[in-house]
Formats: C-alpha cells, structure tokens, sequence
DNA sequence: GCCAACGTTGGC
DNA sequence: GCCAACGTTGGC
C-alpha cells in the first residue's frame, strides 16, 4: 500500500528534532485532541511525517518515520488516547518556516494554515513533495 | 503580551 | 441539547 503522508506539532521547548536526533526514536504521545488522534490511529508503519516546530522557530525541520502504529498512550491510564513511534528519517537542507507555506498557493489548503491549533494533521504527496522542495531536500523513495 | 480560533465544561 | 464561560494553543 502506498505510504500516507503527515505532519505533527511539537514545541522545541517541550520536544525538539534535535532530541529526537540525539534519542534515535521517541514515541509520539500526549495528544489530546480527538481529530489529532484519529490521524495517529491512521498512520502505517512507514509512513512519513513532517516535523514542525511550533511557538518558537514556526517551521518544518525534518522529516520522520512511523516505526510502530498506534498503542495505547502510556502516559495516561484513559484509554482514548494513543501514541506512535517514530524515528528521525533525515533533517531538511533548509527548515520551511510557516511564512513561506502561507505564502505558497499550493500549500495555502494545508490544515497547518487552515487550522493552525491541530496538531496532528495529514499531508498529500504533493503537498510534502513541495514542502521537500522548497526545503531544498532531496530524498531517495524507498 | 495579545488575541483569534476552537475545544471543553457545566448550568439550565 | 443549547450555549455561555472558560481554558489552551499557537501565530503575531
């Protein structure tokens, strides 16, 4: 099947991507919003996911891969919320900062401008492959 | 620091 | 079930 594409908040002061460089993995939890944890029940293992910082920076960083699918959050004992594991795929050659998505027509659709408070959101192909190429980013498919 | 957007809570 | 009040997120 083919791979799905999505984006997800974090605020560097809480998770940045460079921890998530320097820890190799992490696991995706926290969200407590239903939409935002719909997306996390519909990522596959292997899809990838854009990697934005919010409040400080505003801006795509990196790209990362789902390496396990959606499991009970383990850091509540309500079992309506999930999380992810995800491990960084590769940084962009140049973070693509919010003003240049907003200013982009192609990507003036995205739920990252429509919807600015989720933080869990999916992406088209075309609309991460613009992303990669603004950012300068060449990425082999796999 | 402000405020818009929007989700949640609770009174009725 | 409606909606006002309140809290949170996140851009500016």
């Amino acid at each position: 099947m083919a791979r799905s594409y999505w984006l997800a908040k974090s605020e560097p002061s809480a998770y940045s991507w460079e921890q998530l460089v320097s820890d190799g993995s992490t696991y995706w939890d926290g969200v407590r919003n239903y939409q935002a944890r719909n997306n996390l029940n519909a990522m596959k293992k292997g899809d990838w996911m854009l990697f934005y910082h919010s409040v400080k920076g505003c801006e795509v960083v990196g790209i990362a891969r789902v390496t396990r699918e959606a499991y009970p959050d383990p850091t509540t004992d309500d079992e309506r919320w999930v999380a992810v594991d995800i491990e960084p795929l590769r940084a962009l050659e140049r973070p693509v900062p919010l003003s240049e998505i907003k200013a982009d027509p192609a990507l003036a659709e995205m739920a990252l401008v429509r919807q600015s408070r989720l933080s869990v959101m999916p992406v088209t192909r075309t609309e991460f492959d613009r992303i990669l190429k603004l950012s300068g980013t060449k990425l082999r498919r796999r």
